[in-house]
RNA sequence: GGGCCCGUAGCUCAGCAUGGAUAGAGUGUUGGACUUCUAAUCCAAUGGUCGAGGGAUCGAAGCCCUCCGGACCCA
């Protein structure tokens, strides 16, 4: 705790005073203030004005004058402002302390928020048919950093990543190896993702327009990858398996990583949709449609004559939304399991990553429901997510048990699309994996990995190529994650290869780059700061101001949990190094004559990084000493 | 036709949940600061009918209604 403890002292003070001076209760707020207005400042007074009529400024002065009882050696002033705010002024050589020996406390930023609840994030989803491409990064990044803000906030987190591994762009990747004969060995140098995707998938695509009869081919290579028994099924399985490594490997790179892996053809053959379609029909929840053109298919009821959606249609096959239902109720532990788990082949780097399986094995059994469940899935799926969530609601008590949490998509900018061969006319483009119009994540991180590469070497020209990659990596992983967290979730990106390689302004290599400056500083200081310091000595603009963003860090990690917006996180650190900047062009450290001054402004340099590294760690931005 | 999202500086976006003090950043343009703890930086200037109109309010970028423009989903 830092600044909400102040924030906490003056919200009981005057909740007591208002029932002291019989004013009635509101929900008013209590916040860090604007610059040139104290340090917290509380609106009660306008809430107030409308039920006494009188003017904001006259209950301001009336409760001050009250307050003044309470000042404390944190609180040392009270001020009732012309405008009605209440102005309320902190003693800092206290507030100082507070701040600075709780910031480097490893638990820094923890909020108990969850309680230890349990909950399940699923994200990423990405068909098994082609490479990431920066469209799903987004997906990732943010389903990701919400995880870890979870986690810092005291939930029981799990990953899932559902593998679609059954549908029809499996299907068509089928067929390009099946009937056009496509190699299943790329050239060389080419990832066996990329190749499935950039070459096998178009190029597929493509031929469908000219040859009629390869729609009968892929619709009978659909039927047969759903047949486990059948030799297209097995070909489909080794195939998807090989893409989904490939895929698995690009998020481990991020710095993305899961607890287990559903895929739908298990899914589909677990016997859940049977369970979950007999319990709708007991609810009266689905209809067997009796007329018009939906007759003989199973629906739910929608608000329209024509918003009925089908989930069974005549031929007794099920539609996407069936399969979509299983899985959320199966994530809610509304079923017995079906599933047993094995453990993913190839070894995922700091956790165990599992899978499910319909065979026996010798491995426990495991446990990945929970009491609430958050999807990450695009905005342009939000109509069908609304029809789960509310069937949802109604299987269980908690009517927010299912959330869909839905972002915009990413987009191209015309000039990307152009330089991949599609002329929009100044338009932003949809990507399209089909068109072969997309940017894929690897290749992103490659051109920043040399852009990074030479800056760094640049700079270090004494480093050697390990320890430069290294830096580059953490760069170009920072930049990618953080250009897809730092907007809100309902704005659309447009991707722009070029602009998407700047590294300055507000960036996380600019983030990053300040991160090591402040390392510098305490590299060179040659000693570790002793915390037993004169904290009194920090009292110029600067300093108070950079102890101040410090001490918001608690208030933003729950700002961003309970709104599920990981992006104030992007924004705490950009403020908090613009902050620290300010600090560092006009406040001199290692030189600033008095050790005890020297050793309390290492503190401060020091209670920075260790936020900022923190703050950049829900998001999964390394923290790179050197630069 | 129905649904959902967006519209704030030339461009990209914060601020809107919970109305209140001078609407903020980045980028661009122009100028300035490296014998200094790393200039991937900093400072200054420039740039705004907060899409439009109406409503409720002492008070609206924010809330309500209508409209306009753009994107997406369903049909």
């Amino acid at each position: 705790m830092s600044i909400q403890i102040l924030l906490d002292e003056i919200q009981t003070n005057l909740t007591r005073i208002l029932n002291d001076l019989i004013f009635p209760s509101v929900a008013f707020s209590v916040e860090p203030a604007k610059k040139g207005f104290g340090d917290v400042t509380c609106n009660v007074c306008f809430l107030l004005a409308k039920n006494l009529s009188q003017k904001p400024n006259e209950i301001a002065q009336k409760i001050s004058e009250n307050y003044n009882k309470h000042l404390s050696d944190l609180v040392t002033k009270v001020e009732a402002h012309p405008s009605g705010y209440l102005n309320f002024f902190a003693n800092m050589d206290k507030l100082n302390e507070i701040v600075i020996k709780n910031s480097i406390k490893d638990d820094y930023g923890s909020v108990d928020i969850g309680n230890k609840t349990k909950i399940v994030v699923e994200h990423t989803s990405v068909n098994p048919n082609k490479a990431l491409h920066i469209g799903h990064v987004r997906n990732i990044v943010i389903g990701d950093t919400l995880v870890r803000l979870l986690a810092k906030t005291n939930h029981d987190v799990k990953v899932l990543n559902y593998v679609d591994d059954s549908g029809l762009q499996v299907a068509d990747i089928i067929v390009g190896f099946k009937h056009l004969n496509f190699s299943e060995t790329p050239p060389p140098g080419q990832k066996f993702d990329h190749y499935c995707g950039d070459v096998v998938y178009v190029k597929t695509s493509e031929k469908y327009e000219n040859e009629p009869n390869l729609q009968d081919t892929r619709k009978k290579i659909l039927e047969d990858i759903e047949d486990p028994k059948s030799e297209v099924s097995k070909f489909a399985n080794s195939i998807t398996k090989k893409v989904l490594a490939c895929q698995l490997e690009t998020c481990w790179n991020l710095d993305v990583f899961y607890d287990c892996l559903n895929f739908e053809s298990e899914i589909v053959h677990s016997g859940l949709w049977q369970q979950i379609f007999e319990k709708l029909k007991e609810m009266k929840i689905v209809e067997l449609e009796k007329e018009g053109k939906n007759i003989d298919c199973w629906v739910i009821r929608g608000k329209g004559k024509d918003d009925d959606k089908i989930l069974v249609r005549s031929n007794g096959t099920v539609t996407y939304i069936a399969k979509d239902i299983p899985y959320a109720a199966w994530k809610l532990g509304i079923f017995d399991d079906p599933f047993n788990y094995k453990k993913y082949g190839q070894n995922q780097p700091n956790r165990t990553l599992w899978q499910t399986t319909l065979e026996q094995s010798s491995e426990p059994k495991q446990n990945f429901t929970a009491d609430r469940v958050i999807t990450v899935i695009d905005s342009r799926q939000s109509r069908l997510q609304k029809i789960v969530t509310e069937l949802m609601s109604k299987f269980t008590s908690n009517p927010d048990s299912y959330t869909h949490l839905a972002y915009e998509s990413v987009t191209l900018s015309s000039e990307t699309a152009k330089q991949l061969g599609m002329d929009t006319g100044g338009k932003q483009a949809q990507m399209s994996g089909r068109k072969g119009l997309y940017v894929n994540a690897d290749s992103v991180l490659d051109l920043l990995m040399k852009t990074t590469m030479e800056e760094t070497k640049k700079r270090n020209p004494d480093f050697d190529s390990d320890k430069l990659s290294k830096i580059a990596n953490d760069i170009s992983v920072g930049t990618i994650r953080y250009e897809m967290i730092k907007q809100d979730l309902d704005k659309i990106i447009t991707f722009d290869l070029t602009k998407s390689l700047s590294l300055v302004g507000n960036t996380a290599p600019y983030i990053q780059y300040t991160f090591a400056r402040a390392a510098r500083i305490l590299e060179k200081a040659g000693t570790t700061p002793n915390f037993d310091a004169s904290f009194d000595l920090l009292k110029n603009d600067h300093e108070t101001s950079l102890i101040k963003t410090i001490g918001l860090f608690e208030i933003q990690v729950r700002d961003a949990t309970k709104n599920l917006s990981p992006k104030v996180i992007a924004k705490y650190c950009y403020d908090l190094v613009v902050s620290f900047n300010a600090f560092y062009e006009n406040v001199r450290v290692l030189d600033s004559g008095e050790d005890s001054l020297v050793n309390a402004r290492l503190c401060l340099v020091s209670s920075f990084k260790s936020t900022l590294e923190k703050a950049l760690n829900l998001l999964g931005i390394p923290s790179p000493e050197r630069m």
